[in-house]
DNA sequence: CGTCCCAATTGATCTGGGTCAAGGTTAGTC
DNA sequence: GACTAACCTTGACCCAGATCAATTGGGACG
């Protein structure tokens, strides 16, 4: 398909100009989409919105991490949802942001104005459609988690995280079975930990200890290696089926 | 609004055919959904589908207690969803069924048959934004016990849990503050454990914990009535806002 | 080339909830 | 009205992961 209007390379992952949109879209609604389209960019460590502000804008990441939290009076935190390049943000009808979500690195966001992409979503059906099966699979993915955070052990945990990552990591996707599979973590010890239910003491000794049962290896804090993709899942506790996305 | 064709006084309760449709369906519509529509029920304890099934409807539920778990090898389980009356089952789009889904009580469903259900959403906008909705509304669900399940303490879980079923359960919306709430746990110890990521025993002894500092009373095993319910929210750890939906 | 700072590691100890085991309750059923 | 089978409660003990406390490593910057 042709993508007319494209303002920056990078929009390719963004899937409701590209995936949603230009699969079935004519001219007019491309055109319509564009008019409403912007982007912005969020260094690391910035916050791009906080839970019960009022949110403007929709759209997803191009690229970059995002984290979705939720926080308790007392200070514990859960994150509640990984954002990686293509995941949708915000909510069409409700003003209100449920949750923080926060940059982890530096995020380059593709953002509609609200209020005129629910009014073309009111008139172009298979945009609410894309955005249906978009919330079904983050459904889908934040069940797997529930069992992730509800029934495996610490170990398990980390597996699971790591499996997910590299699930996610489209630059990945091209590698073959049994080839190693290389990748840097895109969050610290401690935004795993929140991720995991987890303490970072407890991550950081679960990482050592996969690293010392030959499962990963690691250079520097963040650089990964997987030498055995089949072996990392197993150590996860999902054999075959594996994680979904967070 | 009126609500001709009704089949069952029952389906009130029913999203699809009430809360996304009749508000917004036109005469041709309504009658295009009674014609693929029909109701099934099941006994406590039977299973309404299991994983990896081919589902050939969606629907949602019109009267009991059904549940959505997720199962592991080794045979730990993890509840991922509890179907109150009006919550909607099955994903348009997908043949497989990617949970269990298992009547807790007698359940009464109220189902599409999925392919002419689909076909309609194709035509008709306001059916897939009705879903969107609610899909997005069970992701809300889904992310705050995200939260429980990774930072709660027993005690608070069951509390939260509590809060949720009389969150839920339609019959008690009337109770106005500072009234006695008094309802019946649709769940066993061992479901209530799968929900929460604990072992039943644990269920037990914060239920009996509970109990003994007066937060709740219990009445055989099941009968529950909630004295204060600020002081349950607070025991649930979230002041105010309180828990969503499973 | 030091030194400052923050992320990560590692160790020692504690504890909430799991595990294993023994009753107790209640609702059917004959 | 005793028998059975779920379901639930309670107790004793244990361990995975939390907590508290140093220490290490590595990149930025003067």
């Amino acid at each position: 398909m042709s993508t007319p209007n494209i303002t920056s390379v990078n929009c390719e992952s963004c899937p409701i100009r590209h995936r949603a949109v230009c699969a079935r879209c004519n001219a007019d609604e491309l055109v319509e989409l564009d008019a409403i389209k912007y982007y912005r960019t969020y260094e690391a460590g910035q916050t791009v919105i906080w839970s019960g502000d009022l949110m403007g804008f929709v759209g997803s990441v191009v690229s970059g991490v995002a984290t979705l939290t939720q926080t308790m009076e007392d200070g514990r935190t859960q994150m509640v949802g990984l954002l990686l390049p293509s995941d949708f943000v915000g909510r069409p009808g409700r003003d209100g942001a449920a949750y923080n979500v926060v940059a982890t690195t530096d995020v380059v966001m593709c953002c509609f104005r609200k209020k005129p992409f629910e009014e073309l979503m009111e008139r172009t059906p298979h945009v609410a459609q894309r955005l249906l099966e978009m919330t079904l699979d983050e459904l889908d993915a934040a069940r797997e988690w529930m069992l992730v955070l509800g029934r495996k052990t610490a170990r398990e945990k980390i597996a699971s995280l790591l499996s997910i990552i590299v699930r996610r990591d489209a630059s990945l996707a091209s590698n073959g079975i049994g080839k190693n599979i290389v990748f840097d973590l895109p969050l610290t010890r401690e935004a795993m930990a929140d991720y995991l239910g987890l303490t970072l003491e407890t991550v950081s000794r679960q990482m050592s200890a996969l690293k010392r049962d030959d499962v990963i290896k690691l250079e520097g804090k963040r650089h990964i290696t997987v030498p055995n993709m089949e072996r990392l899942l197993s150590e996860a506790g999902d054999d075959g089926d594996g994680g979904f996305i967070g």
